[in-house]
DNA sequence: AACGCAGAAATTATCTATAACTTTGGATCG
DNA sequence: CGATCCAAAGTTATAGATAATTTCTGCGTT
């Protein structure tokens, strides 16, 4: 229950926020107001704005100087533009990381696809989906790549909250099956060519708004 | 002269710290006092602390709390990653760009180069060449791809200024140049994989440490 | 009714001060 | 002679306070 007991304070409030903005508690555009967040957590506002700069480098959170910071705001662009990049930068990962998966990795990872199956919420959907790519990925060894990828994942979970609020479909995932089978056969390329198309693969859902018009809802299903 | 005369003064201080760390002014591995940093700058810590939380974000400081900060060290495996990551990020932005490159954009990027092939020392090689890179990537439209990729230049340059501190030769790329050439000739493919690989290309050199011993000095020149 | 302009309230950015932690140097003990 | 412990110095992390800027509210004018 201790989790991050040794974190330094602007940590523990910048994991937080992110998992407030990613969730969609705040909604995007809305103000992190300094000193009421401060008052919140019982902390002077110094570990705020540090936590702040955190978001801001993660862009989750957007400053104008003297205007104060607000929670980023995104568009069927910008969800284009991280899955194209997390496409990249997951298969270059996958590249990296196949000479060193082991079978017990990839039976972990098949687990965590069989929960994502049986998953009942977007949220433990999420869960069991980052998973799975976090297994097959870390043995790749690169931080810095890792970091980024990681980024781009909070991004993702964030567009897909915002358009599947609480309905959810269950759904079996083909793609990480296919994956799986053929990073056993040893056939990286084919995993990662299929890698490369599974997570650029953009789900559209009509929602109907608060006014009770529809609208197009787009997220990274992958 | 007066850039970034709007800047928060946290903001002003990441932008020196950063010049610093990347022009190899501080060491790997030196600490960063903040209540020094903040004398220096007339200011007092807490704007240093902001700046830090910056850094750390663009990788070029690490920070263990209640034991300060530091330069971040690096070795030849982030060389590596931090190639290949440019290598994946690159290619995807100039597919994007490609559509709406201009001739009088091609004419400026060729510009940069011949600047580049008569540079005399690293620095302004390293200006020529990153004006050449953010000349054909910009027209993406991708702001978070460009952040991404910028911060990676940063790390390049980093490790370019610890290899070649102050030697340098002049040599006329020629990579740069096929890769305008099969742009204008609308050949996006061929460009894209002549990037690839041109940014992969990590150059060697035996340099001559402070002890007289020699030892070799990897730095990606692209 | 819409627009624009004070004045007031709220908020940000910074500085000064305080508490807590880490490291360092030296003295004591084995 | 070396290791260990203790104390002091230095540094980090947070709190509280202050000044300056922005935003909000209400009123008057067109």
């Amino acid at each position: 229950m201790a989790k991050g007991m040794d974190d330094t304070i602007a940590v523990r409030i910048g994991k937080a926020l992110a998992d407030r903005i990613i969730s969609g508690a705040i909604e995007p555009g809305a103000r992190l107001r300094q000193d009421h967040i401060a008052e919140e957590f019982n902390t002077s506002h110094v570990p705020v704005r540090e936590a702040f700069r955190r978001l801001e480098a993660q862009g989750l959170a957007v400053s104008e100087p003297r205007r104060g910071v607000r929670v980023a705001a995104f568009d069927l662009g910008e969800v284009k533009e991280v899955a194209e990049m997390r496409a990249a930068l997951e298969v270059l990962a996958l590249r990296h990381a196949a000479p060193h998966l082991t079978s017990a990795i990839l039976d972990q990872a098949e687990e965590a696809t069989k929960a994502g199956d049986k998953s009942r919420d977007v949220r433990s959907w999420e869960e069991a989906n980052r998973a799975f790519h976090r297994l097959i990925l870390t043995p790749c060894g690169m931080p810095r790549l890792l970091a980024t990828i990681d980024d781009l994942h909070a991004a993702s979970a964030r567009f897909l909250f915002a358009a599947w609020r609480s309905e959810w479909e269950t759904r079996t995932d083909q793609d990480h099956r296919a994956i799986l089978t053929a990073l056993r056969q040893g056939n990286t390329e084919s995993a990662a060519a299929i890698l490369g198309r599974h997570v650029q693969w953009i789900g559209r859902k009509p929602v109907r708004t608060a006014s009770g018009a529809t609208r197009e809802a787009f997220a990274i299903v992958g």
